[in-house]
DNA sequence: TCTCATGTAACTTTACTTGTTTCATGATGA
DNA sequence: TCATCATGAAACAAGTAAAGTTACATGAGA
């Protein structure tokens, strides 16, 4: 199957966000991510279901951001957009009355768990300002790399 | 999507084979697991080609085990499956030109990559050997609990 | 040589994300 | 007021991958 790519998707959308003052339309959002204005509705509809975003319709209407980028986490947003499942790999039933499938179940569900637990708690680790602050290092490095590029323009 | 279920599914299998001296064939496992020979055929393949299980066809075959349940890890039993990828999440484009993408890719990679770490860990650390006495101490539990619930039996 | 069992290929089914179309709703501005 | 712009939501199509199914070839025993 295809993987589940909202949670990079939606990132991806708020550190965008965060270089615009004014609303940003899903249609413009849709441009820069390469992919179609009601996919961006519908990822942004948990956020803005959590406070993380507001949306406004008519003239000027779109997206702003309205909470303060130091204070969520990556967790946050892996919250806000439903706590999708993490794994591509599960158990065959859930309840099984096979003791051998229970057997099985209890072992692999331990050690999903604890990856689950690091992984949530890496996600907690970082914050979207910190993400933006990464972006922002990245564009300034390219800035000078380009500049070193053309000695003749400095 | 569907959840991969081959590594719950494979494994169920190989410890319903401990039970059996002789070769079992696949269509009494895809009796066992509620499925298709050929589904029990298709995830034993990897654990053939890495010796762990053998075929042999005609009267009296099927499969046979052919490792030390104590030295075979539940990684190993994941590698024989091709390593199947591990999270139903993953980044929009693997290599993308935009510069907020590649923040974001990395940051989240990071998480992943140490999750992935532990989760291989935790399955490197069970034994198919462990698995199987657990299963056996589940047995010998509802034996005792059948007994409790049957005092004039016994 | 007949039967049994694996090996393999092709096709169908199922489930889910993503992409797309369509229309309703509401806010802005002339 | 009314046309326009934007979100909200529903419905449907496309693409993907595992799982289930069918069919047949291959090879081992009896």
């Amino acid at each position: 199957m295809r993987r589940d790519s909202r949670l990079s998707g939606v990132l991806h959308v708020l550190l965008h966000m965060a270089e615009f003052k004014q609303p940003v339309t899903s249609e413009r959002l849709a441009v820069m991510m390469q992919t179609n204005p009601v996919v961006i509705r519908r990822i942004m509809g948990g956020l803005r279901d959590l406070g993380l975003v507001a949306s406004e319709k008519g003239h000027g209407g779109g997206w702003t951001l309205c909470c303060d980028f130091d204070r969520v986490s990556l967790h946050d947003v892996y919250l806000a957009l439903g706590a999708p499942e993490l794994f591509a790999m599960g158990h065959r039933n859930v309840a099984p009355a096979c003791l051998v499938e229970q057997a099985v179940n209890a072992a692999l569900a331990t050690a999903f768990e604890e990856a689950e637990s690091l992984l949530m708690a890496r996600l907690g680790d970082v914050t979207l300002g910190q993400l933006s602050a990464d972006f922002h290092a990245r564009f300034a490095k390219r800035e000078r790399c380009a500049q070193e590029a053309r000695p003749d323009v400095a």
